[in-house]
RNA sequence: GGCCUGUUGGUGAAGCGGUUAACACACAUGCCUUUCACGCAUGGAUUCAUGGGUUCAAAUCCCGUACAGGUCACCA
């Protein structure tokens, strides 16, 4: 049996949408788990689209995805060039071909009067001499695709199964451009013809023309690839996921600090099943299990939530320095320098689901917010006003004969012992003490650990200022 | 409108003629706990868009209907 060979093609838009990258994680594992190859091409041939920088973003996101392929542009290899627009003679020989050969011929019908209605197209009845009676002129004619009004064209998809349509219903489609540059339609054949591909994996919004391009392959003798259609990721139930609707590309996600494995095994689940329960897979373990028979047939609603809960499984399962690292980028200037990095990185990262959640989640450290006094009050913990008081007050006569600032462990011991001794629960006692050190109803790590990274000093200062506060509610 | 395709809880989904209709997220409740989170446990689809058929038996097969998406560009 032939290798397997599947390709990314992407046209540079600019934008990196998730649908995309899924057709190219796809395509990919496809490749690497019958030991094929995985080839990027570019197809830029719509010159009115072409965006500057494009063709990076492309190259950046596969590259963040660590989804290497083997041939494509850069890296080369024995099909290329790899960039629909340096190929143009090409499709020019095979468009030529392909008129010969009866799959084609020219037109030189206008733009606006309604050729799109092009089931019988009338330029297909004009003779050799007529045409170059035409060319000769000056008209510059488009090459169209021709097809037979007879009988019935059917294919096998992968996944959705035999789709089957009557010819004479086939538009025949403009093939190459009057500015010399192939269309989709035409490009995309002759390229995976020439480029060896034996899988196509597209979204299916190809389905419907797949009959046109298989017609193509068959004028030519060529094989026919396999296909495999993809279902689109939705946004919601009516719209897919687009640049349009503003809504996240690969890139973004990345700056709103979801890792980019995290991404990948998300969007792997989007229309895709694998056969056990798990779903926590590294791109490896997918290449090892990643099978077409999971694909699935309808669009698949992109839950950003779930992406959420993900990334942070992937948090939580990471080493506490490769974590540390990350979670500096979000560390204020000031943290870094008046708090325990490493200690605080512990404390946050299982309660970390996005990194950019972190600066939100700790900057009580640098300032203490102006907070509502009622937060003393807690039905749960039992406290009210007066005993927070007391709490506070005991916390700081001991705090403040405490010397051990630089043991976590003896501190500890410290603030849980007092509870007991004055016939408080644990949680009464240390419910009003976080809140004074904090000023919020939810931290990272308890009254403990904050009192440690922000040291004696800032935390008897913070307690003084509790118990002012609550004392101003006595009156 | 023609053609093509899809429809299982809020979301991703398993299932492929006989199951109590998996599992994960989200939600709710409880446990644990110095808050939240983590972790653990429990709960929710009388039913697989809908109506008919085939069958001893249907989410699973067939037909119709509804709804949704795609396509019908010198865009990909």
């Amino acid at each position: 049996m032939d290798k397997v060979r599947t390709r990314f093609a992407p046209s540079p838009t600019g934008y990196m949408h998730i649908g995309n990258l899924r057709t190219a994680l796809y395509a990919y594992l496809i490749a690497r788990h019958n030991n094929g190859n995985f080839i990027l091409r570019i197809e830029d041939t719509d010159q009115k689209r072409l965006v500057n920088g494009a063709m990076d973003v492309i190259y950046e996101s596969l590259d963040a995805m660590n989804i290497k392929y083997d041939e494509g542009p850069k890296k080369g290899g024995p099909y290329g060039p790899y960039v629909q627009s340096e190929r143009l003679s090409i499709y020019k020989k095979y468009a030529k071909k392909l008129i010969d050969l009866g799959g084609a011929h020219y037109c030189f019908c206008k733009n606006d009067d309604g050729t799109s209605q092009n089931i019988k197209d009338p330029c297909k009845l004009l003779s050799k001499k007529e045409v170059l009676k035409k060319i000769e002129d000056g008209e510059v004619p488009v090459i169209r695709q021709t097809i037979s009004d007879d009988g019935f064209v059917e294919f096998e998809d992968e996944v959705y199964g035999k789709i089957k349509n009557e010819k004479k219903l086939l538009d025949e489609g403009v093939l190459l451009k009057s500015d010399g540059f192939p269309t989709y339609n035409f490009a995309n054949v002759v390229d995976d013809h020439l480029m060896h591909i034996n899988y196509v994996i597209r979204g299916n919004e190809y389905l419907s023309s797949t009959p046109k391009y298989n017609i193509i392959y068959n004028d030519f003798g060529w094989k026919i690839p396999k296909y495999i259609h993809l279902a689109p990721v939705m946004k919601d139930e009516h719209s897919k996921l687009s640049k349009r609707n503003g809504d996240a590309s690969f890139n973004d996600l990345l700056n709103k600090g979801y890792l980019p494995e995290a991404i990948l095994n998300y969007i792997v689940l989007l229309g895709w099943s694998p056969k056990g329960e798990n779903e926590i897979y590294s791109l490896n373990e997918l290449i090892k299990i990643f099978d077409v028979k999971g694909i699935s047939k309808s669009p698949a609603i992109f839950d950003i939530e779930k992406l959420k809960w993900m990334n942070g499984v992937y948090i939580r399962n990471m080493d506490i320095n490769h974590f540390m690292s990350l979670a500096k980028k979000y560390y204020s200037k000031w943290i870094q320098k008046n708090i325990d990095v490493y200690e605080l990185s512990k404390i946050i990262q299982k309660r970390t689901e996005v990194l950019t959640d972190i600066p939100e989640m700790i900057d009580f450290f640098e300032t203490l917010p102006d907070y509502m006094i009622d937060l003393y009050e807690n039905k749960k913990m039992k406290t009210n006003f007066d005993n927070a008081k007391q709490s506070l007050i005991i916390a700081y006569k001991q705090l403040n004969q405490f010397r051990d600032w630089n043991s976590f462990e003896k501190l500890h011991d410290l603030l849980l012992s007092v509870p007991n001794k004055i016939n408080f629960k644990t949680g009464q006692f240390l419910w009003p003490v976080r809140v004074a050190l904090s000023g919020k109803e939810k931290t990272p790590g308890g009254a403990v650990e904050i009192a440690y990274l922000l040291g004696k000093e800032e935390t008897l200062k913070r307690i003084k200022f509790g118990i002012k506060k609550l004392e101003g509610a006595d009156k």
